[in-house]
RNA sequence: GCGGGAGUAGCUCAGCUGGUAGAGCGAUAGCCUUCCAAGCUAUAGGUCGCGAGUUCGAACCUCGUCUCCCGCUCCA
C-alpha cells in the first residue's frame, strides 16, 4: 500500500475506511482496547480493555443479559467457576478432540494429524493385500498415542515411508502436539498435584448444573441457562485483533428442550438471534446466515450468524442443536441422573439442547467496526477534512452526554459543573473544559458520545442548554430541568430490546 | 506453521553514503475567544521494539528474537 507522505492523524485519509488496522488503531488511541502488557511487547492474541472499550463491552453484556432473562421468564442465569472437574471434559470430548497430534510436510507446507496419516497409510496396506502389516502399523500407532511418544510417531511414519498426499514427499516436520485446552494445576505441594484446565468453553458449567437450576428456580422444561463468562482456548494461530483471541469471554444460553422438538426449538432461535443482531442497527447486507455441513460431534443441527468484519464474512454467533449428547455424557460418566420428569407427559428424559453462543469480544469487535464513520466536510477555515465519529447506539456508547461550558468564564464553567451533577446520578456523563469547544465536540465524536450539552451565555438567563446529536452535529435547545429525563429515555437499552419479540415458548 | 510487509515522541511520519534524534498534529498549563480539531505563549515525552555482533562510532550494516498487519494453512 503506497504510503501518504503528508497524511495526519487529524487531516484523516490514511487506510481505506474500515480496514482493521484503521480500526485497530483507533481503539488503542481513543481508550478502547490496547495489547495486553504491552510495556514488554506484549502477548500474542491478548488484549485488555480500556476505560471506553469496557464500557461499551459491559453495556452489550447487559444487553444481552436482559434479552435473555427479563424478556424470557423461563431462561434464567448462573455464573459457573472458570475451573471445573478434569472429568467435565473427558465427558465433553475436549481431552479427546481438542488435543491432536500434528505434522507439518515442509514441502507443500501442508498440516496433518498424524494420526489420519497413518490410519490412511493402514487402509492403502490392506487394499493393498498387507493386512498384518496394515494391523501391524495400527497396533504400534495406538501404543505408541497412549503413550504420548511424539518422536515414535515421527518414527512410525518414516519407517513406513509415509508421504504427504499433496507433494508426494517425506520431507516432515516433528510431531508436535496441540492441546488447545490450557492447563494448570491445583495443590502446593509438586507431587501432590491435579492437573486441570481452564475451561475452553462456558457451557459446560451450564450442563453440570443443569438440575441444580431446573429445581431451585423452579423451571420446566423448556427452559434456559444464560452466562456471561471468560474462556480460554490455546490457538495455534490467533489473530485479526480481538476477534480470536486466546482468553475471550463468551455469552451463552443452553436451552433444554423435550427429546424430538429440538429442531423447531433451533429454527425458533436462529430467527430470534437474527433478529436480536438486527435490533442492534447492523445493516441486513452485512449479516448472514452459514450452514454448517460438517457438524461437530456433539450436534444435529448448527449454523452461524455472520458479519462482514473488514477481514470478510466471519462468526460471531453460533446457534447449535446440541442433541442430548452433553447431558448424555455426563450422566454416563459420573453415574448420577441428568434427566428430567415431564408431567405433561409423565415421562422420564434426558432433554435435547439447543444453544446460543456469541462471542462478547467479536461482538464488541463487530459494533466498533459497524460504528466507525469517515464523513468528509469542510472545516472551519474552508478546508476538506474528515470527521471521524463513532455512529454508537446511544444504549451502547460508553460515554451518553459530555457538559461542555462555551468558555471557562463568566461563570460558565461553574453552571456547566451544575448541570453535571444534576445528570450524574443518572447517567455516565463527563464534564469538559479544556480548550476551543469544537475540539471538545470533536472529542465526543471520536469515542461516539451520542450528545453533547453546551453551556453558554444564554443558560445563565433562561436556564436552557443547547443539545448536540453526535450524527448530525445539529442543535437544539432545551430546558436543563427536561435534560435527564429526556437523555434517560434515549440512551436507554429498552430502545434495542422492545424491538425484540422472542418469548420462548411455542 | 509457511510466505510477504512493518516497528523512531500519544498519533502520522522525516532522518542522505554509519558521526550520540526532528516536524506536524495531539496532550498539559496560561492568555484569548459566545459553537464544531481556531490563535498566541510555555511545558512535558524517545536507550530509535528488544538482544547480540561488526565498527573509533549504529536509528542506519549483520544475526537472533518479540510484536503487529496482509495472504495461505489451521481452528470453532
Amino acid at each position: 500500500m503506497a504510503k501518504d507522505k503528508n497524511k495526519s492523524a487529524t487531516t484523516g485519509t490514511h487506510e481505506p475506511e474500515n480496514s482493521l488496522k484503521t480500526i485497530i488503531a483507533h481503539a488503542k488511541e481513543y481508550g478502547f482496547v490496547y495489547p495486553s502488557s504491552e510495556i514488554y511487547d506484549g502477548l500474542q492474541a491478548v488484549y485488555d480493555y480500556g476505560p471506553y472499550g469496557v464500557e461499551l463491552k459491559n453495556n452489550l453484556k447487559q444487553l444481552w443479559w436482559q434479552c435473555m432473562t427479563r424478556l424470557n421468564d423461563n431462561i434464567v442465569g448462573i455464573d459457573a467457576a472458570i475451573f471445573m472437574q478434569p472429568q467435565t471434559w473427558k465427558a465433553s470430548g475436549h481431552i479427546d478432540s481438542f488435543s491432536d497430534p500434528m505434522i507439518d510436510n515442509k514441502d507443500s507446507k501442508k498440516r496433518y494429524r498424524a494420526d489420519n496419516l497413518i490410519e490412511d497409510k493402514a487402509a492403502q496396506l490392506e487394499e493393498e493385500g498387507e493386512i498384518k502389516t496394515a494391523h501391524l502399523l495400527l497396533k504400534k500407532m495406538n501404543s505408541l498415542l497412549e503413550a504420548e511418544d511424539l518422536q515414535g510417531i515421527k518414527d512410525l511414519i518414516v519407517a513406513y515411508n509415509i508421504t504427504c498426499p499433496v507433494s508426494g514427499t517425506a520431507n516432515w516436520t516433528d510431531v508436535r502436539q496441540f492441546n488447545l485446552m490450557f492447563s494448570t494445576q491445583v495443590g502446593s505441594v509438586a507431587e501432590d498435584t491435579t492437573k486441570i484446565y481452564l475451561r475452553p468453553e462456558t457451557a459446560q458449567g451450564i450442563f453440570v448444573n443443569f438440575l441444580n437450576v431446573q429445581k431451585t428456580a423452579r423451571q420446566k422444561v423448556p427452559f434456559g441457562i444464560a452466562q456471561i463468562g471468560k474462556a480460554f482456548r490455546n490457538e495455534i494461530v490467533a489473530r485479526q485483533f480481538i476477534f480470536r483471541m486466546r482468553e475471550f469471554e463468551q455469552m451463552e444460553m443452553q436451552f433444554f428442550v423435550r427429546p424430538g422438538e429440538e429442531l423447531t426449538w433451533f429454527d425458533h432461535w436462529k430467527s430470534v438471534r437474527m433478529q436480536w443482531h438486527e435490533a442492534l442497527g447492523i445493516e441486513t447486507e452485512k449479516l448472514r446466515i452459514h450452514e454448517h455441513e460438517k457438524l461437530a460431534h456433539y450436534a444435529n443441527a448448527a449454523i452461524d450468524i455472520e458479519y462482514l468484519f473488514p477481514f470478510g464474512f466471519k462468526e460471531v454467533e453460533g446457534v447449535h442443536s446440541r442433541t442430548d449428547f452433553d447431558l448424555k455424557s455426563h450422566q454416563e460418566l459420573s453415574g448420577k441422573k441428568m434427566q428430567y420428569f415431564d408431567p405433561e407427559i409423565n415421562q422420564n428424559y434426558v432433554p435435547y439442547v439447543v444453544e446460543t453462543s456469541i462471542g462478547a469480544d467479536r461482538l464488541f469487535l463487530m459494533i466498533l467496526c459497524n460504528a466507525y464513520t469517515e464523513d468528509t466536510g469542510v472545516d472551519a477555515k474552508g478546508n476538506e477534512k474528515v470527521r471521524v465519529y463513532l455512529k454508537l447506539h446511544p444504549a451502547l456508547a460508553p460515554v451518553k452526554a459530555a457538559i461542555l461550558p462555551l468558555m471557562k468564564k463568566d461563570g460558565l464553567a461553574e453552571k456547566a459543573h451544575t448541570v453535571y451533577d444534576t445528570l450524574k446520578y443518572d447517567l455516565n456523563v463527563v464534564y469538559d473544559d479544556g480548550g476551543a469547544i469544537g475540539k471538545r465536540y470533536t472529542r465526543q465524536d471520536l469515542i461516539g458520545t451520542p450528545f453533547c450539552i453546551a453551556v453558554d451565555h444564554q443558560t445563565l438567563e433562561d436556564d436552557t442548554v443547547t443539545l448536540r446529536y453526535r450524527d448530525t452535529t445539529e442543535q437544539e435547545r432545551i430546558k436543563i430541568a427536561e435534560l435527564s429525563a429526556r437523555l434517560t429515555k434515549e440512551t436507554a437499552l429498552k430502545n434495542i430490546f422492545k424491538k425484540l419479540d422472542s418469548s420462548a415458548r411455542l
